[in-house]
DNA sequence: CTAGATACGCTACGCAGCGTATCGTATTAT
DNA sequence: ATAATACGATACGCTGCGTAGCGTATCTAG
């Protein structure tokens, strides 16, 4: 996110405490007002800090909220278990958690309302976040279902569109509560396509 | 969305030739520039018309903007064919459409971009629109399943979100195409969930 | 034919939020 | 001491939304 600013830097270096303390108001402002209320300005004047502070180290409000929101405490699911069932399950609680978090629905959904209007942005946001994060959860589908000696074919694309896209709408279109009932059918729905499959 | 004036109206009619130039606008500058282009401003230029004229009909740019889009054009998908696999296919496709229209995609991520910062818009949007349309599809799909004499348990609900869902990354966050095969392979992956349920 | 009501185009506002620029001050390395 | 950068504060410029007022046009009711 910010430079690299090693013991190089020629001039006064960055207090790292301005760095949380924008976090924290970032993150704050969306939890109290949603996606909204996060204004830079907003950000700035709850952080105690000048709006130069904050553009000097994010230039856009959207890589701002991600970072807030995104870049720490999420839990990272970036290895193969092993077990296809497995991975499903773990991929579709991640996913789960992420719109259960409050403010992660707002979060996301505030990026998403940047993308009309700012495209670099969009770019940006789908380089550097969604592709990795969906580039691991098909690797590690690969993975195991190649130690499972399953077959090459198995729609493991289609299956993360599926409950990738399912939990979404439920959770912003439908606005509709994610629980443990819903992950479960989900995850069997996924299943069932991908015994059909093997046989 | 106009309000019915019949002959009963006292003072000067509207004239329906401004409804349809605001409609082509807006609907132009989408296609042309994304919904980002798509301002009150232009949109009344473009119709070589004054703001209060689109003021006068849709008092806010999201539900102009479903209207150039969606109100007219939009295939109906309100019967149930008695057939679960031909009612899927047949809502697979219109969902598929949507995206595949020129301007569809746009228009759909435009509007979910309004909702983060006009919560009122959000819900009249979704209770008049989004809403409706899933009834009529779960309708659909129940009143086959039960023509087929199938398990009244089967994850209709389920199914809707995961097809629905998988569109719409596919097409709105993977920017990938939405072709014949992949709507097939869709629509196999729903039916061995339901399949599997029905034993 | 007149009066009242509404539509129309035009222009000007007021408001919000983004992102930039400037300025004086503070902090750091060399 | 000097150069480079950070920092807070303030002021801008810009865009776009939605509203208000104006003079004119078009319709209905009586």
């Amino acid at each position: 996110m910010t430079d690299a600013l090693e013991s190089t830097s020629p001039g006064r270096p960055r207090d790292p405490e301005i760095d949380r303390s924008i976090l924290d108001a970032a993150r704050d402002l969306l939890l109290e007002g949603g996606y909204r209320a996060v204004t830079m300005e907003g950000v700035a004047r709850r952080a105690g800090v000048g709006k130069t502070s904050v553009y000097r180290r994010w230039r856009s409000k959207p890589l701002l909220v991600y970072d807030a929101f995104f870049s720490r405490g999420r839990s990272s699911m970036t290895r193969s278990t092993g077990s296809l069932v497995d991975d499903l399950r773990a991929l579709i609680d991640r996913e789960m958690s992420l719109y259960r978090t409050p403010g992660g629905l707002e979060a996301v959904m505030g990026l998403l309302s940047d993308f009309s209007s700012h495209p670099e942005i969009e770019a940006t946001i789908r380089e550097r976040f969604f592709r990795p994060d969906r580039r691991e959860a098909h690797a590690a589908l690969v993975e195991s279902a190649k130690a499972e000696g399953r077959s090459p074919d198995l729609p493991l694309d289609l299956v993360i569109d599926a409950f990738t896209g399912a939990l979404f709408v439920r959770a912003a279109l439908q606005k509709k509560p994610l629980d443990d009932a819903y992950a479960e059918r989900l995850l069997e729905l996924m299943l069932d396509g991908l015994d059909e499959d093997s046989r």
